[in-house]
DNA sequence: GCCAACGTTGGC
DNA sequence: GCCAACGTTGGC
């Protein structure tokens, strides 16, 4: 199986790749995510293995700040169980859940983000999800030369 | 099943 | 803070 490429979104005043680094393991699990697209991706596709870029949303700058891998694969989130929980939703029942998270583990942090602005500026990148029209998914797969690219930006 | 109203996302 | 785009809800 070939590993996949992907792109997950965290507004950094929520969960920031600092947060991250900072996590036991630098470990985390992807919970919160209410999209039934984003959930299938997490549910259906991620694999151990699989390689993520790390996006801040509502950031300045809005930019992709480093790289992740799924460590454990699609499973049940609990924090749509807890009605004390943000992200509570009544209609997810412990034995038929609705929503489902990943855990991630911390590769490489940028030492310069890839800017949005970047991003749209480079040709080679135009097909990406995230800079089309309208796209509101928090979590998107992309291309293996779409991984590289961002992750030679990053060094330059 | 249609579609208007509403809520949320996310760039700027 | 604004607002365009989009997903979801709910009346019919």
């Amino acid at each position: 199986m070939a590993k996949k490429f992907w792109l997950m979104k965290s507004e950094p005043s929520e969960f920031s790749i600092d947060d991250l680094a900072k996590s036991k393991n630098q470990t985390t699990y992807w919970d919160g995510v209410r999209n039934y697209q984003a959930r299938n991706f997490m549910r259906d596709e991620m694999k151990i293995g699989d390689m993520v870029l790390f996006y801040h949303s509502n950031a300045k700058p809005t930019a992709v700040v480093g790289i992740c891998k799924i460590v454990k694969e699609g499973y049940p989130d609990f924090t749509a169980f807890d009605p004390d929980d943000k992200h509570y939703d009544p209609k997810s029942v412990k034995d038929n859940p609705t929503w489902y998270m990943v855990d991630i583990q911390l590769v490489e942090k940028f030492d310069k983000p890839v800017t949005l602005q970047e991003i749209k500026e480079n040709p080679k990148l135009k097909n990406m999800k995230l800079v089309q029209r309208g796209n509101r998914l928090s979590v998107m797969p992309v291309t293996k030369d779409e991984f590289n690219e961002i992750k030679k930006m990053s060094k330059k």
